[in-house]
Formats: C-alpha cells, structure tokens, sequence
DNA sequence: AAAACGTGGTG
DNA sequence: TCACCAAGTTT
C-alpha cells in the first residue's frame, strides 16, 4: 500500500449517511410541521414567493398578520405591480428592510411584463428578479414547483453544521464547503429533495435552534456529530451582533414610519422631530430617496414613491 | 468581501 | 437589561 492511498475527504459524508438521515428528518416534518399559510396548496407560487421575501431575516410570527393583508389585496403579481411602489412599502408595515417591499413590487412587474403573470419556474429567471438570492430562488424552485434544489439557509446551515459537521454554528458566510455539502446531501428524485428542503429548514427553526437545541425532540440526535463530540462549545470568530441605537437605520426606520402613515405628503418640520441630529437626519433622507423609498416633491415635502 | 440594511421578541 | 437572533440580498 502507497501512502497515497485513496480517502474519503476529510470532514465529508459518507456515502451512506444521506439515506440515514433523509427518512427521520421527513417523516418528523410529516408530523410536526407548522400549519404556515404559504405551505397551504392554494398559496400557490406568489403566496410562496411573497412569504420568502418577508421571511428574509424576519420571524414567522410578524410575518403571519402582513402576509394575509398582502395576498388578499394582491391575490396576482398583475394585482401588485398595477399599484404604486410607495403602495407595497406602506403594506410593508414594520416587517423591517423596507427595500425588500420596492423589490418585491419590482418582481411582480418583471413577472407580469415579462412572464405573462406567473412566477417563473426556472431557477434562472427567478434569480433574475429584483430582490432574490440564491436561497429564495432555490425556495421558491423547490417549495411552489416540487423542484430538487439545494435551499440553504441559516436554518439549514445550522442543522448541517451540527448534525453533519460537528459543530455548533456554521461559520459567519456560506461556504463553498457548505454548498458542496448541501448538494451531496439533496435525495435524488425532486419530491424527495423538496421535502427534505422544507423538512430541514423546519427542523433547524423549531428543535435544532440557535441557543437552545431542543435535542431531546430530535429525530436525528443519535446520529447528531456535534452531539456524539460532546456538544463542543463554538470556537471560531464571535458572532457579530449588529448594533442598532442610533444609527442611520434607526433614523431611517422613523423617517419612513412618519411617511408610511401620513395620507399627504409630509412637510420637513414633520420629518425633522423624529431626529434631533441634522447631519444624520439629512444623511439618512438622502439614503432613502436615492434607494427610491422617498419621494421628494419640488414644493419641499415627501412622500412615499408613486413610480 | 465586508458592510449596509429594520424591527421586535427573548433568554 | 441587553446582546443575540430571525426562511438574505445587494453593492
């Protein structure tokens, strides 16, 4: 024997292991799935569309109440694009990073002027819509069409991460080695591989948790890695929590509050009161016209944008 | 490639 | 209380 020996790659699955892991995974989000709106068949691929642009980075609960009101008033992409940009920024509400309603609203448009009306099946055209990502293209391909794609999210980073690689928490940016990993870990046929998608990300959002796994409700734990290490505390970079108070976000978040609830457009005076600071005040008005949020009209006020 | 981008719930 | 966290995308 040469000392070139063929190995499996170092920290890779074995062949094996997909198959081991696919049926309990399936089965426990057979049973213990949410009853979530957007999964309901006549969701359909808007509803499913809509839902992964307010789930970005946003908590189902505060979803739920927006979504409802968003897919009664704009049943069809037709329905959303015929209304003002400022429209879907107003029914936006408090959801957070009110540029995804001005995307998801310039999606609709490209879907009604340049896919007769219906979300796009292929994960290429999805990926050139305003405001999706690699993961919502994947979502919507997989959960709205049954296609076989790698959906990778914080969810199922994390599930990976632990069950799969041993360790707590995948690292700060998706890595190649993660992609590699998703993919080798996708069941072959496209049902199997849409369920196994939503049936991960569930897995990762209701037990397999950031800061408390519920381990013992998990029905992969006998053959969790970073279980079988002793559950080994994290040891790279700390996790970088964002600051909030009193930045241009937050100066932004209240200029936009003033205007999502005015009627009429807004005087200055109205918009200065939210932030004593003029320089920043002005900075974040500024930001919010240029990402198309504001309005300005040529008589001083503002407004949330018609076109 | 790092940084910007909202908001509210929770341990 | 306060830092962390939540189905990311864009520049």
């Amino acid at each position: 024997m040469t000392t070139t020996t063929t190995s499996r790659t170092a920290g890779g699955p074995s062949d094996e292991a997909p198959a081991a892991l696919h049926s309990p995974v399936i089965d426990w989000f057979r049973t213990h799935a949410r009853d979530l709106p957007w999964r309901r068949q006549e969701a359909g691929p808007w509803g499913v569309m809509v839902s992964e642009f307010m789930l970005q980075q946003t908590p189902v609960s505060r979803v739920l109440p927006v979504y409802e009101q968003w897919l009664a008033r704009w049943p069809r992409p037709a329905d959303l694009a015929a209304e003002p940009p400022g429209e879907a920024v107003r029914a936006w509400g408090r959801l957070g990073y009110p540029r995804r309603a001005l995307r998801l609203h310039a999606a609709a448009s490209a879907i009604a002027e340049r896919h007769g009306g219906d979300v796009p099946q292929d994960h290429a055209k999805l990926l050139a819509l305003p405001g999706v990502g690699e993961y919502t293209a994947a979502a919507v391909a997989s959960f709205a069409y049954g296609q076989r794609h790698p959906v990778l999210d914080t969810n199922v980073r994390r599930v990976f991460g632990r069950a799969v690689t041993g360790v707590q928490y995948p690292p700060t940016a998706t890595t190649a080695a993660e992609r590699r990993l998703a993919r080798e870990l996708l069941p072959d046929d496209d049902p199997t591989a849409a369920a196994w998608a939503a049936a991960t990300m569930e897995l990762g959002a209701l037990v397999c948790t950031a800061r408390t796994p519920d381990c013992h409700r998990c029905p992969i734990a006998t053959q969790c890695a970073w279980r079988l290490a002793g559950s080994p505390a994290h040891t790279g970079p700390p996790r970088r929590g964002q600051t909030y108070a009193g930045t241009d976000r937050q100066v932004r978040g209240k200029l936009l509050a003033v205007l999502r609830e005015a009627v009429t457009p807004v005087e200055q005076a109205a918009l200065d009161v939210v932030w004593d600071e003029p320089v920043q005040r002005a900075r974040a008005l500024d930001g919010l016209v240029s990402d198309g949020l504001v309005e300005p009209l040529t008589n001083g006020t503002y407004r949330l944008p018609l076109t």
